[in-house]
DNA sequence: AATTTTTATTGTCAGTCTGACTATATCTTA
DNA sequence: TAAGATATAGTCAGACTGACAATAAAAATT
């Protein structure tokens, strides 16, 4: 078995799908593939795991082999196992994915892949096998997971007036909230600290700055909070 | 390629999970396994996937090799893969979940199994693998899942008093509701029907018996109605 | 046959939350 | 300095919630 140690496990391959968010809209990350099949398209950034390592592993691996980014906090989103997925042999694919804030990242194409950058969620192009389908499902885990868990803050900076959240949370569900009632319902929550900075640069009033403390929301939720928007 | 189709994908697995509800209490169906490793330990009914199978065609397939239930819609839970979750060799494994009525099904033991019946998910006895882990992750996300989501009626009989659905609630969620709060918030949903039938061989006054109604219920999502327990 | 026991079912009430909307404040640029 | 744009505060009626009281009905017991 130590001699398998580095060989890839062939049936199982890991696929990752990077979120972000700016300018008021949900992104992606996807690289363009410098290797068959589908040499030269966008496609998620993937591999195959290696006997030596857990999924996880594998996913922070592959992910910074094909764009440079690592660090994340990456979440199973579950496996992809149809027949015909992938086309040369039958390859089953755990998918994992993370929400982030593209700003602080450095997208850089490894091997494998010829370049490697952000697009809007509804602005993908085609994507080979079952990608597509694996895009559209995170994105529904996303809108299920925000609901109740605060995993957006992980998509902002981290100084953020309320209107960003507010738009990031219009992104995610399509639909417009009222900006009074937006605020009473946050703010109510008590895990959002105002800071003195003000925003910058903009050609209107400028908003305060809110951060989000997870410590507050940590004992918050310990004492029976639920989260809830 | 053809000569694979029948052979399994051996670093690949899959376990299922199949949860009930009886006298109040949330069940688990487990198999004794008269295989090795692990031979005579309560454990979950798993198997390898075959090449010639989807994930989804194998959860069906193993859950009737071992335990003779067949029919369910299982759902995926994800995959498991720490490098040492199994001892012989690397094997990742992919669980599936489904939610029954215990009554409608006749277990009975298959090949590799000496023994299934259910068991109280809080009177499990130690499992081998990570299959404890994979329970309770199970029950986590029936806990979240039935927050939002009308799976609880999986669980039930068709005709079933609303004590018997808060009942359930108060096994996933570990708590108490008042009774009358509880019956208005669930008969506001509009999605249950009245049937004319009455409990019967109960030793006080008979309840009311309802059914869920799908129809109405998808009728209602469609327009925008959201289930919240 | 009346009474007790036990759960079913209906109703009340005050406090909270929500959506819709109005009004005012403040910053930047023309 | 006024215009333009967004931030922020406040109001109000209706819906929802938790706590609780009260009545109804069936079976078992006396």
């Amino acid at each position: 078995m130590s001699a398998k140690q580095d060989e890839i496990i062939e049936p199982l391959s890991v696929d990752c799908v990077i979120l972000g968010f700016e300018d008021a809209r949900i992104k992606v990350l996807l690289i363009r593939r410098s290797i068959e099949p589908s040499y030269g398209e966008w496609a998620l950034p993937g591999g195959f795991i290696r006997y030596s390592e857990s999924i996880e592993d594998a996913s922070a691996r592959i992910l910074k082999e094909r764009t440079s980014v690592e660090g994340l906090y990456m979440k199973q989103l579950g496996a992809f196992g149809s027949l015909d997925r992938f086309p040369l042999r039958r390859v089953i694919t755990i998918v994992y994915y993370a929400l982030v804030k593209p700003g602080q990242y450095f997208i850089n194409p490894g091997p494998d892949a010829s370049d490697a950058r952000w697009f809007n969620v509804d602005e993908i192009p085609p994507l080979p096998f079952d990608h597509t389908e694996i895009v559209h499902a995170t994105l529904s885990r996303l809108r299920r997971e925000v609901k109740h868990k605060p995993v957006g803050f992980n998509l902002l900076p981290d100084k953020f007036p309320l209107l960003r959240l507010q738009e990031l949370y219009e992104a995610i569900y399509e639909v417009k909230f009222d900006k009074p009632n937006f605020r009473r319902k946050i703010m109510k929550m008590n895990f959002l600290v105002l800071l003195e900075e003000k925003q910058t640069g903009v050609a209107h009033r400028s908003a305060r700055l809110y951060r989000f403390d997870k410590e507050r929301y940590d004992s918050l939720t310990e004492k029976g909070f639920i989260f809830e928007m």
